[in-house]
DNA sequence: TATTGTTATACTCTATAACTATA
DNA sequence: TATAGTTATAGAGTATAACAATA
């Protein structure tokens, strides 16, 4: 059973990369953004652990995204070791341009399935839901 | 809804990276790789069509796989210009490894979750080929 | 001329190892 | 010494533009 699911989600990935704009947003850089956006400031060394890379790819990436005014660096009050990370709003732009051209790439695909066909994907979100929670611990 | 579904997508990215081997393959040259060993050889403009990259590219992943005894680079007989790029056995068995380690971690996901998110799971399956076929149009 | 593929160049993205600054 | 982060270096992976070889 685990060989199906592989397989498809190995067809996810490909969907995935073609819902995905071309705008030099890495899905890397964007689940950082996300991230961001949805929990708050974040030390460097709490992003890197979070998005799973190392600390200097940390360090590049939060590099770029600060050159492209994406995000803000700022000092930690009381240590001086720390760097503390923001989003700012020209990222959240960047964030929300991003959602709603991948919605609408998605909405045209979800058109053309048969209605049983999207039930059933409205249905396992849940499931793939825990399955990824899973995945983190 | 599409909007759900795209948050669930983007977590099940994180997900296919957590299951993904670092074994230096990457989803790209995994999939090139898969490509080759499910439909036989392809000239490598066809691959690079395929594969959704540019020809340059793609002379350069077929250039690393080739270097790494993975694929085998031959000649057209009767159009000199093109390159047929066949898989070998090594990348046969690079694939085989690789899926069954991928397996192997999902399915110790799988366990852990209620039997009724694993139904969901297999019940969506078909509607992710589906949609996945649409978007290859 | 058109097609097939490569080379040149420049980024992003990632890793490991060595380093700096602060605690 | 330990922690937080950066710099140095190397390689994969991608793109566009310019080129070479064959049709």
């Amino acid at each position: 059973m685990a060989g199906e699911i592989v397989a498809g989600l190995d067809r996810l990935f490909q969907l995935l990369r073609r819902l995905t704009p071309a705008d030099g947003i890495s899905l890397t850089a964007a689940s950082t953004l996300r991230r961001l956006a949805r929990d708050g400031d974040h030390r460097l060394s709490e992003l890197a652990v979070a998005e799973r890379v190392t600390q200097p790819a940390m360090t590049q990436l939060v590099s770029r995204l600060a050159r492209d005014g994406l995000v803000r660096r700022g000092a930690h009050p009381g240590d001086g070791r720390v760097v503390i990370v923001s989003v700012t709003d020209a990222g959240r732009a960047v964030l929300a341009r991003r959602h709603d051209e991948r919605v609408a790439r998605l909405e045209e695909l979800l058109e053309r399935l048969p209605p049983a066909d999207r039930a059933a994907i409205v249905a396992v979100l849940p499931a793939f839901d825990r399955l990824t929670t899973e995945g983190s611990e």
